[in-house]
DNA sequence: CATACCGCCGAATAATATTCGGTTTAAGTT
DNA sequence: AACTTAAACCGAATATTATTCGGCGGTATG
């Protein structure tokens, strides 16, 4: 699917802010509502947009402790890598879970309550493949900026 | 602000579907559409959730490389820190930044079209205090758990 | 007990979403 | 150029949803 500029135009409106009305949206975008709804349709029926998620602000809802963890597996079998990965994202706090190259990593975000908290996470981890796993944890003093979308503008023009 | 069942249930619903309709929240939260509307009023103005993000599929759109970058700065001062995360947050590829702690290290996320792209926005980092800066990159082979948002049950309930 | 303050509900109104038929546009064909 | 076809558009009608507002309890305070 080649989008044209308009359908870019709505999903960079809706990356940023998704409970914008489809009229409003419509009239951003230059089309009818029923046009603009058609599109928008498509475009989540495609898979290119959605779900949409409300961003809460977690350091005003309670003290909480974010750690990115970096992961380098002593034994790189696919086996190994996919038990450890699988353990991982299957923990509720672990929010965000990336493989990456260079030193065959994995990288982790991980909300916890507190310390003592994330410690045992952190032993689960340890223990899906006991002496195999070597984790560097590094606690997040500040978020200078969070995620709030892609640059579409500068990627969808290459 | 102390939260009660209700308000926390409608974060929860809120964060991971944004377009939900305000009827179809007041009933699965167990209120009438006035008095959910009014909360989630509330809950927007306290600034605990909001803004709304639509989730695009970068992937499915066009080729792009991700890289998560570790930053060392040799030269730890405030004044080093903040320049080098200023230059790092107006840039609209990186998509991400934390401090953290532990080596006085930042993290980035950042996406580029390509490799060749890539290396343009890591001499720019580099460039902004020369020497001082040590950066690591790990390109992105996989995404096992893309954020969806925060496990609020697990963290609310501490 | 009064009073005041919240937060709730339900009804009325305003705004929005959604459907649908008819029309335009664009591309490909003869 | 005229024709054909498919896709996309628009506007009006309808359905659904959002929003406002008055009134009704609860609850805390004096």
């Amino acid at each position: 699917m080649q989008l044209d500029k308009i359908s870019r135009n709505i999903l960079s409106i809706l990356q940023q802010d998704a409970r914008i009305t489809n009229q409003n949206l419509a009239d951003r975008v230059g089309l009818s509502p029923s046009s603009c709804l058609n599109r928008v349709r498509k475009l989540e029926q495609a898979g290119l947009i959605g779900p949409y998620l409300g961003v809460v602000d977690l350091a005003a809802l309670c003290r909480t402790v974010t750690v990115i963890a970096t992961v380098s597996l002593k034994d790189q079998s696919t086996d190994a890598f996919r038990a450890f990965q699988q353990t991982a994202e299957a923990i509720p706090e672990v929010v965000e879970c990336y493989t990456v190259s260079g030193s065959f990593d994995i990288f982790l975000r991980i909300i916890a309550p507190d310390m003592s908290r994330y410690n045992k996470i952190n032993d689960r981890l340890l223990d899906v493949l006991p002496g195999m796993v070597n984790i560097s944890s590094h606690v997040v003093l500040n978020t200078g900026k969070p995620f709030r979308g892609y640059p579409l503008d500068e990627l969808l023009d290459s």
